[in-house]
RNA sequence: CGGGGUGUAGCGCAGCCAGGUAGCGCGCUUCGUUCGGGACGAAGAAGUCGGGAGUUCGAAUCUCCCCACCCCGACCA
């Protein structure tokens, strides 16, 4: 490809409205432009990267014996109201009616559309295995799009969802899954740390997320030292020391704590460290009120809240509902003497000895309280988000924390959808079973993205051979015709070889084609100058190393060939 | 949605506080000299000053309303 019949619009400067580093180079080096909020068009350089990407997901689904399909990004309403989710899906689901009164969404996510399009067209149990998979676009009306590409409100996603007639199936469909995915993300030359994760509203057990390590990441992972558990934030479990404080128990008494309704207000006002209070938080799940006990440092985690309780709707009580529950103003809730309210404590809360909770009563807080005396832990569970240092669930090492971004995601589904939308066939008993799902998914433009947040450096995008837009990239610094015929004279005999090569041909100064190769990144240069046009070598070089290979012309493939073997 | 911020030429910005009719750098066009790490000179083209309303003799500048975009929090590939 001649650059100068080609669009590429470089830019020297970053962008004013691209604060990642992703989102600058991938805006600087033309291969891609905003065209609103969370949307993005991809210009041919950029389009070049997704289908690199996309191409190394369909063979490596491919080998893993998923099967190819395209379903509509338009889905029918009906699907959506068969598996319950027209109502649990929420804002984040583009919802669209016809002239007729029909009701669509733009595919936020293809369960229901797979699991139709299979109970279409299967009717035993011989028909599986089945694992069917499709790369095209997703539509999510995300609270804020952000970071460029990373979380945009349309992006393509690759999503398999595997049938299987039993759980070993699944199992093994899940299994194969996650070894393919592991070889996509290595081959796309990302490295990634899979790790335990929550599967949120899309129902099932057992899942896992691919996370590129970044400072962007939005995901908090906690890492084992040790011995190699790794979980999302969410989903992390943590060893509690099963310490228990032999201080004698004080008397309980109300204390004077006016206007002190926060924890950094109760560590300011008793000058004392922050795990003596416990902290009780009110939350309304699926409309009824639920009182949450956690030490006064620890978070609620709301993912484990929500999995404990199976509410479908969790949510911060307003204060109208706080002093329904406690009686007394927002910050001074406390267990003591809460009735007719479940109440549910961390598993950490039964080891407080002496503790200060709210007492129901505006402007007063207890201290001494001691669980089992003053109250009675009738439900505890694990519902704080685990931190840095905690003890690892497996084997109680230090844990350490670390940002990621979510590239993939796999589920083992179970059998919410099957189920919901009756999709059954016959065993070889002649019974009915209902077939059990996973799903597998991948973000295309993010997974790209990922790629330019881990290769780069202050020069530009450095892209790993197997995604990277094109082969070779070379400069040509020809001044008369007969160098420029010499020079094009090469570009020809790439192109002949079945090279793909960046040309650039611009009349333009040196300077400015080696900042735009390096900033473009492709894996590698080929300069035609001043030595091709006395002695006939050109002169090679990587974009990741600094020296550079005088190759003669009649060298040249070869030298590329085994560059990409 | 809550909090913070920005909108002036294709891009990056100044001008706004103290109203007087729009400027700088890069890019772009033409010519010349250059040309292996973002060259130089000369001459040019290009702006509904995000939109609307208001105040004023006069608004990029002051007031009000709206919109878009970015950043921080709750969703997810």
């Amino acid at each position: 490809m001649r650059v100068t019949k080609y669009i590429l619009p470089t830019l020297k400067e970053n962008p004013s409205d691209a604060a990642v580093l992703s989102h600058r180079l991938m805006l600087r080096a033309g291969l891609m432009r905003k065209e609103s909020a969370g949307m993005y068009a991809y210009l041919p350089l950029g389009l070049r990267v997704l289908r690199k990407i996309t191409g190394i997901i369909k063979e490596e689904m491919d080998r893993a014996g998923a099967h190819e399909c395209l379903m509509p990004e338009l889905t029918n309403a009906d699907y959506w109201k068969e598996s319950g989710r027209w109502n649990t899906m929420g804002p984040e689901m583009f919802r669209i009616t016809d002239r007729n009164g029909l009701e669509y969404s733009l595919g936020p996510t293809h369960e229901e559309a797979f699991t139709n399009l299979v109970r279409s067209v299967v009717s035993s149990y011989r028909d599986f295995p089945l694992n069917l998979y499709q790369i095209n676009t997703k539509f999510r009306d995300e609270i804020r799009p952000r970071f460029g590409v990373i979380r945009s409100k349309e992006f393509i996603m690759k999503d398999a969802y595997s049938f299987d007639i039993d759980q070993n199936g699944l199992d093994e469909s899940y299994n194969a899954m996650a070894l393919a995915y592991r070889r996509i993300f290595e081959r796309c030359g990302l490295e990634t740390i899979p790790v335990q994760a929550d599967s949120g509203n899309m129902g099932g057990s057992t899942s896992e997320e691919f996370m590129v390590a970044s400072e962007i990441g939005e995901e908090v992972l906690l890492l084992c030292e040790k011995c190699g558990y790794r979980a999302n934030s969410e989903k992390a479990e943590y060893k509690r020391a099963d310490v228990i404080n032999k201080t004698d128990a004080d008397e309980l008494k109300e204390f004077h704590t006016p206007g002190v309704k926060t924890i950094d207000d109760l560590v300011k006002f008793f000058r004392c460290e922050d795990d003596i209070f416990l902290k009780s938080i009110i939350y309304v799940y699926d409309g009824k009120p639920l009182m949450v006990v956690v030490p006064g440092s620890r978070e609620v985690n709301e993912h484990k809240l929500k999995n404990h309780t199976g509410a479908l709707e969790l949510n911060l009580a307003t204060d109208a509902v706080v002093e329904e529950v406690t009686g007394a103003p927002f910050g001074f809730a406390g267990p003591v003497g809460i009735k007719n309210t479940r109440v549910i404590y961390d598993v950490l809360v039964k080891n407080a000895v002496n503790a200060v909770t709210g007492a129901n009563r505006k402007d007063y807080h207890y201290t001494g309280v001691n669980p089992g005396r003053d109250f009675m832990i009738n439900e505890e569970a694990d519902i704080s988000t685990a931190r840095a240092g905690d003890a690892c669930p497996k084997c109680g090492a230090s844990m350490y924390e670390k940002k990621g971004i979510e590239v993939g995601h796999i589920f083992k589904l179970g059998y919410k959808y099957t189920k919901s939308m009756n999709l059954s066939v016959l065993d070889e008993k002649g019974e009915t079973v209902t077939p059990i799902m996973g799903c597998y998914g991948i973000g295309v433009n993010r997974t790209m993205a990922a790629v330019v947040e881990q290769n780069n450096d202050e020069r530009g995008i450095i892209w790993p051979k197997t995604v990277a837009p094109f082969h070779v990239h070379l400069v040509g610094i020809a001044k008369s015709e007969e160098e420029t015929a010499a020079v094009d004279k090469i570009y020809n005999l790439l192109l002949d070889s079945g090279i793909d090569v960046l040309f650039d041909d611009r009349k333009t100064s040196p300077g400015i084609k080696f900042a735009d190769a390096d900033l473009i990144g492709i894996p590698l240069r080929i300069t035609a100058g001043k030595g091709f046009f006395t002695s006939g070598e050109l002169e090679l070089k990587e974009r990741c190393a600094k020296d550079i290979i005088n190759v003669p012309a009649d060298k040249l493939v070869d030298k590329i060939r085994d560059y990409y073997k």
